[in-house]
RNA sequence: CGGGGUGUGGCGCAGUUGGCUAGCGCGCUGCGUUUGGGACGCAGAGGCCCGCGGUUCAAGUCCGCGCACCCCGACCA
């Protein structure tokens, strides 16, 4: 009877992940291998994280700009290791106009050459530090293996671009903003992050430092969901990014990248969602609050219509979003479970009962089934429903917190990392060497996340738990996205 | 790029040893009855059976060649 549903996590997770982004309306298939339709609700569920990030951006002294689309080929070139990590990636157009190009245009992967340019033509003197740029844009990488929102060839993000008179500023700027993708995905997403700093082997090309926040998906895979990389003078250097300092004297300017992308919104949903589908967060749920009017007559229709207008109404002006689900010829009970599949934080139910009671029926997504219901006064809702909402995302980020911790493990040999890395995440003494990283990716599949900022054992050293050699610091492996 | 699979109304599928007007479920349209956990009746609409070429009295079905997509192994936010 019921096919409306999706496939449930524990039968087979990627097809849980697909039915849910495809049946809740996030996003569809494009007619283009690999690329993807942004729908509405998805796109508004895009347009909270960005409204999320942008006013951390703007609080911590960036500006918004937007470059080119189209990036000479040879900018690409000018930075050695950056060319190298996204030559695979790139599309290129040799073609406009009907005419062969005289040089071509790649279409950006990411922005640090055209931004470069910018920079060697904007700062002159150290007066002009720092310089705080931001941009919101499209961005393609010819991937082969594609998955909605988690990795299509074409994405949406910001990428932060600063440049900086001394490294110890640049240093800072990048774990400043390391530190904003935490408090968002923390506070925003209610996801618990990891934040570290990633091996040479995971570092991004042309960095001299790269960190990233690590998340858990709920099969235990994890998902890088932001990166800061400090890029140290290397495409100061190669785009000639200098300025005059206080002795007149000519320096390198000191730079970095970071950025954030609609993989966000994959790790949303596979932070969150359950056997019924989508579970959001209320801060960034594009509806926090349903209203499902319930009703059998036409003499019954009339007072429940006024009742949830007058509800809907005061909750709107309260600042929630709202949606009234009128829809005239569902069933109560579909729309219920419709809207529990695409995730809404909170339903308000009213019918012909709470209209003589003057009550309403309230429904929490984030407790399944009858004792996530109650049934309160119409009078004070709009508190009720704010204190709701704000329990629902602390339970949130507390679910997934236990769970992450539940799958974490520290381990002493390597025989104990093969075994918890499998299905888990562990924690292990690491040199951060290549050799050491490619058996275990060789022999297990999975990879160094980061060595985390805040180490579980902090001043101490251990052997690296591949080589035995002294190594100073932990890092995380696992399986990732 | 190597191995496996699938192409039939919007979606999911069936279609016998080739045979008559190509079916089923969901969805869609109209009307009526319904509505507190996935309602029902009646009446409808919707198909170049992936493409091309063959075999045959006859092809969704058999043969050949393409094309597309999906799943699994090397690189990536």
């Amino acid at each position: 009877m019921s096919q409306q549903g999706v496939t449930p996590q524990s039968e087979d997770f990627a097809r849980w992940y697909t039915d849910v982004v495809q049946k809740a309306d996030l996003a569809d298939y494009s007619p283009v291998r690999g690329c993807m339709i942004i729908k509405p609700y998805g796109y508004e569920l895009w347009e909270g994280v960005k409204a999320g990030l942008d006013r951390r951006f703007k609080a911590t002294g960036h500006q918004n700009a937007y470059f080119p689309l189209f990036i000479p080929e040879s900018f690409l070139k000018r930075e050695a290791e950056h060319v190298e990590g996204f030559s695979p990636e790139l599309a290129v157009v040799t073609i406009g106009g009907g005419k062969e190009l005289e040089e071509p245009l790649v279409v950006r992967p990411t922005s640090e050459t055209i931004i470069g340019w910018a920079f060697q033509k904007w700062i002159q003197s150290h007066r002009d530090l720092p310089l705080l740029i931001n941009q919101w844009a499209n961005v393609v990488r010819w991937e082969l293996r594609t998955r909605l929102f988690l990795r299509t060839m074409e994405f949406l993000w910001q990428e932060g671009h600063t440049a900086h008179a001394t490294h110890e500023e640049a240093e800072a700027e990048t774990l400043q903003m390391l530190g904003v993708y935490e408090d968002f995905a923390v506070n925003d997403a209610a996801i618990p992050v990891i934040p570290g700093r990633k091996s040479d082997q995971e570092r991004f090309a042309g960095a001299v430092f790269s960190y990233s926040i690590e998340a858990m998906m709920r099969d235990r895979k994890a998902l890088q969901a932001g990166t800061s990389h400090d890029l140290g003078q290397n495409f100061a250097r190669a785009f000639d990014i200098r300025y005059t300092d206080e002795n007149n004297e000519l320096q390198y300017c000191w730079t970095t990248s970071w950025g954030l992308s609609t993989r966000m919104v994959g790790a949303i949903v596979m932070t969150h969602g359950d056997d019924k589908g989508l579970r959001l967060p209320p801060r960034l749920a594009p509806i926090q609050v349903v209203v499902v009017p319930i009703y059998r007559t036409a003499e019954e229709q009339g007072p429940v219509m006024d009742a949830v207008n007058r509800v809907s109404t005061a909750l709107r002006e309260a600042g929630l979003r709202v949606h009234v689900d009128a829809r005239a010829n569902l069933s109560p009970g579909f729309k219920f479970n419709d809207w529990e599949m695409r995730g809404v934080p909170l339903r308000v139910e009213i019918g012909p009962k709470d209209v003589a009671n003057h009550t309403v029926a309230l429904a929490r997504r984030d407790i399944a089934g009858r004792e996530g219901k109650q049934f309160v006064p119409q009078a004070g809702l709009v508190e009720t429903v704010r204190a709701l909402l704000d329990d629902i995302q602390a339970s949130l980020l507390r679910q997934a917190t236990e769970f992450r911790d539940q799958h974490l493990h520290e381990v002493r040999s390597y025989a104990e990392l093969v075994e918890v890395v499998d299905d888990e995440w562990a924690l292990a003494w690491f040199c951060g060497g290549a050799a050491c990283e490619a058996k275990i990716k060789d022999e297990t599949q999975a990879t160094s996340r980061c060595f985390p900022l805040k180490q579980p054992h902090p001043g101490e050293s251990g052997p690296c738990v591949v080589c035995g050699q002294p190594a100073r610091e932990m890092a995380y492996f696992a399986k990732a996205y």
